[in-house]
DNA sequence: AGCACGCCGACT
DNA sequence: GTCGGCGTGCTC
């Protein structure tokens, strides 16, 4: 007998295949089955949807095809995980196919058939031949006062729970025990931990490993994230579905994961801007796992020392309308439980153009005297942002992109950080050919040769000089050189560290007792109304970092040099206060009408020139008139991008806003279409592409 | 996005 | 005379 099913498959963006498609097939196939489809001239790979009981009428029957095969070793995706997917499509505006395609591992698309039923068989033979069991599990740890209660009322409620703790706090401790109490209590129970960055995985899993491997064995936890091999990937990906990997650890992409049992997801670090997925469906991982928790019935727990200012909002107390409960743990653990003090430099009584202040200086010769770290931290890499050329103004300019290129000395390049047009640094200006050409600003390549002729007759304990290193997306582009890099400052074979925001997430240097942001200010008047959120997360963050050593914790030191010393950021960082930074926060974007106080989207254009892409933003715009007021929703007019033109390519953008978000969702829903059909329109005529960020991070 | 088809310049 | 440039159009 023969059925018509509908498939999703891998479809761009906005082409005109944004539904299911539907084909033929011999047998009625459950929705969530993995099928081959003919698709064009090729064959790929297709989820079944729905049974399309709503057949499109204009389709003619003899262009449907039949299902090529269908990969049954798998079993159906499960009605949940399909829920999320037509979800985060519909949220964040892009097609189902292309959202559950993406969320597939990759290596399911190649595999025939025959070459998949090949590797389960081989993986299923090294399961039965893993012995596992083995080692000793990692006891839990003793837990503080903070701890247990936090797990107390976690148990006790539904949640989503926020958990708020500093750093320090034993936060990781809390999810190891809230996990492991779920999957004692349910043996086919499934647990996702999420972390932002791929460089934090390999100590989480080893801590997840430890303490869940000798229990469950070893395939009880898995790993995903895009720094893994096709193969791992789909083991990974095929363990967790099968119910097999009991935890799944990964990046924002496992937020997809298919996991049949999952009965919490703990968001690590949930404040971290890497949640949110640039490029593609731009979802932002953190609120997919709110979402998905509700579907699955699980319990999420997101945890963070700085809250994003949106999760601290839906925990303020449930009767001014809160909807997650908060978990608090204001305390260090162990011996060290003094945080770091933190020392504002007033830079207007500094000598003029001082990069390190004198006491600064004296602080950090100080500490590599008795043989401590002392951390450099500075959020721009290269050794000059720009070069310039003092007899005809000339400047490092990109060609391509409306930015500078950045000096790199070490090569003696000059590097467009943005298209990544790179050149050798000329001889004599390009334009005048005078042989002066000065550099101006700094990055952390130069900060560490400042450092080195500052420190120079400076010894350390053993009258050896002192070792500076420098950690940054330069030094770290080789794979495995972050790890040696690291494992350098450890072994205390560095006394200062200089690099950017990289080395304060997530790494403890336990000898490290001094930290300072050498030039902060930039993010205090910045237009992007985030940045202060940002900066005060890193620096508490950073300070984190230091001082985590029982024996010298009561030396650390958080240094500030700013020239707004008086500046409430600093003075809430001086107390670690973040629910105070928070509150001054949120009042401003109350009355500035900002989130988490409205709802955003932006709709982005790309041309040759400025004027089309504006054009076409314009065009759309004009195109809803005043139906989007009666939609609660403001559309204000196209600009350009802030980095108006990267790569020869003009960008610009329009920002939609609304109090309500149910009301940007539905009016975003129907402009879809608008913005579709004005691509066709004479004034788009040289578009590019364009594209959807909704909730964007950055404006 | 792929991958076709399709209509105009420099080579065996 | 062909190989190949990338412009536009389609995929159940």
């Amino acid at each position: 007998m023969t059925h018509h099913v509908s498939v999703l498959v891998q479809t761009p963006t906005h082409s005109s295949v944004s539904r299911p498609l539907t084909y033929r097939s011999e047998s009625l196939l459950a929705p969530g089955t993995l099928v081959r489809v003919p698709f064009g001239t090729r064959e790929t790979l297709g989820v079944v949807w729905d049974s399309p009981s709503d057949l499109d009428p204009t389709l003619l029957v003899e262009k449907i095809r039949g299902v090529a095969g269908v990969l049954d070793a798998i079993a159906p995706l499960g009605e949940s995980w399909r829920q999320l997917v037509t979800f985060a499509a519909n949220y964040y505006q892009r097609s189902a196919g292309e959202v559950a395609l993406a969320a597939l591992p990759p290596q399911l698309r190649d595999l025939s058939p025959l070459q998949l039923a090949r590797h389960l068989k081989r993986s299923a033979k090294q399961a039965g031949a893993d012995p596992g069991g083995s080692t000793v599990a990692s006891a839990p740890a003793e837990l503080s006062a903070e701890q247990a209660q936090a797990i107390n009322n976690f148990h006790a409620q539904a949640g989503p729970f926020l958990l708020f703790g500093a750093t320090g706090s034993g936060k990781t401790e809390v999810y190891l025990q809230c996990v492991a109490q779920l999957l004692e209590q349910d043996p086919s129970a499934q647990a996702l931990v999420m972390v932002p960055e791929i460089n934090l995985t390999p100590q989480l899993e080893a801590r997840f490993v430890a303490r869940f491997a000798p229990r469950y064995g070893p395939q009880a936890v898995v790993s995903m994230h895009s720094g893994m091999t096709p193969a791992q990937r789909l083991k990974a990906w095929l363990a967790a579905h099968a119910g097999l990997a009991r935890i799944v650890l990964g990046t924002r992409m496992a937020v997809f994961a298919s996991a049949p049992g999952l009965r919490l997801i703990v968001v690590d670090e949930e404040h971290d801007p890497s949640y949110k997925q640039q490029e593609g469906a731009r979802y932002s991982a953190r609120d997919l796992a709110v979402y998905r928790a509700r579907l699955d019935g699980a319990k999420v727990l997101l945890g963070s020392a700085t809250p994003s200012l949106e999760s601290w909002h839906h925990s303020r107390p449930a009767d001014q309308g809160g909807r997650y409960v908060r978990l608090e743990m204001p305390s260090r653990i162990g011996p060290q439980a003094a945080l770091p003090l933190v020392r504002r430099v007033d830079m207007n009584h500094q000598p003029k153009r001082a990069v390190f202040s004198p006491p600064l200086l004296d602080a950090i010769i100080q500490r590599a005297g008795r043989g401590e770290q002392s951390m450099i931290l500075l959020n721009r890499r290269g050794y000059a942002p720009v070069l310039n050329c003092g007899a005809c103004d000339w400047k490092s300019q990109c060609a391509h992109c409306s930015a500078f290129r950045v000096f790199h000395k070490i090569d003696r390049t000059l590097r467009c950080h943005h298209c990544g047009f790179t050149e050798r640094v000329p001889r004599a200006c390009p334009e005048c050919g005078n042989l002066d050409l000065s550099t101006v600003g700094r990055g952390t390549e130069r900060l560490e040769e400042h450092l080195v002729e500052l420190l120079v007759d400076v010894r350390r304990p053993n009258q050896e000089p002192l070792r500076i290193a420098r950690i940054d997306a330069d030094t770290t582009r080789l794979k495995g050189a972050l790890e040696s890099q690291l494992a350098q400052v450890h072994a205390g074979d560095v006394d200062v560290l200089v690099g950017t925001q990289m080395i304060a997430k997530g790494h403890d240097f336990r000898r490290i007792t001094l930290v300072a942001a050498i030039n902060p200010d930039g993010a205090l008047f910045s237009s992007d109304f985030r940045a202060g959120e940002r900066l005060f997360s890193l620096l508490m963050q950073a300070g984190g970092r230091a001082g985590r050593d029982a024996d010298i914790s009561g030396a650390a030191e958080m240094w500030v040099q700013t020239f707004h010393p008086q500046h409430p950021l600093f003075e809430a960082l001086k107390r670690h206060d973040y629910p105070a930074f928070a509150a001054q926060q949120l009042t401003e974007r109350a009355q500035a009408g900002l989130p988490p106080f409205s709802f955003q989207a932006l709709v982005r254009a790309e041309a040759r020139t400025q004027d089309v892409a504006q054009a076409f933003l314009a065009a759309a715009s004009a195109a809803v008139g005043a139906s989007a007021e009666q939609a609660q929703v403001t559309l204000y007019p196209p600009v350009p991008m802030s980095m108006q033109r990267v790569a020869n390519v003009e960008r610009a953008q329009m920002l939609v806003e609304s109090p309500s978000r149910a009301a940007l969702q539905r009016f975003m829903a129907n402009w879809h279409e608008v913005l579709h059909a004005t691509r066709a329109l004479p004034q788009a005529k040289g578009l590019i592409r364009w594209s959807i960020d909704v909730d964007p991070l950055a404006i």
